[in-house]
DNA sequence: AGCGCTATTGCGACCGCATTGCATTAACGT
DNA sequence: ACGTTAATGCAATGCGGTCGCAATAGCGCT
């Protein structure tokens, strides 16, 4: 399952892991998908993200990541940049929140939907 | 139930809605909550957010929030930052990607609970 | 006022994702 | 080989949200 993870440059819905992994080796279960990705999530390994259609699993980086959603073509992309880290920063000062998790999402036209 | 939303400073789950609704006007169903807040949501009056607890409804802004999500109490803060304005010309510059709506959320730990 | 049309509401069934409890199986140390 | 423990499979369940359809309210028209 790990490989699948992996393999994926994108990420996946629980239930579009569970299919993937059982292309692989078939019969494994449901909820041992779900167990195992709780299991990754807590050793850090995997990121939980919120969309529209539910709960999307990625590997985890060491920073945050903002997706950027299209709204047209569905495609997910990924933008890193030092923005996010500013804005870490500045909650820190601003309202003495600590935050320990940021996540964004961008919902627009991509690049090639405009 | 726009009297509901309007009262109510943090945002709100459909199903907790329902039940202030009800509370109110018994007898509302849950259809209807739904469905209005859909019309709501077209009309640009709420805005739909994703939280861990599933979808929350609140107030339409003209500019985005930040939404600090406290792991200890659970509390919900509001930030607003031209920083996220940047983010999005940065976007635009950088990706070519055409934003419509951008939501941050935050977690970690509150002013009070740190 | 009485009639008929339309939009809204209520209601129950339903759907799909995720979770849980429990039995089964595999793994491993002794 | 045996017993203990953790991982897995499986079926039932929970729950948030949606759908289809019947009942109802609102409203203009005559």
């Amino acid at each position: 399952m790990w490989r699948v993870l992996q393999s994926h440059p994108e990420h996946l819905s629980a239930g579009d892991i569970a299919d993937r992994v059982r292309q692989v080796d078939p019969g494994v279960n449901r909820s041992s998908v779900y167990r195992t990705l709780a299991l990754f999530a807590e050793l850090g390994l995997v990121r939980e993200s919120l969309m529209e259609d539910g709960v999307h699993w990625e590997e985890a980086h060491a920073d945050a990541v903002i997706h950027l959603v299209c709204t047209r073509c569905g495609k997910v992309l990924h933008h890193r940049t030092p923005t996010v880290a500013a804005l870490e920063r500045e909650l820190h000062e601003a309202d003495s929140f600590r935050p320990d998790a940021i996540d964004v999402r961008v919902s627009g036209a991509c690049h090639s939907c405009q």
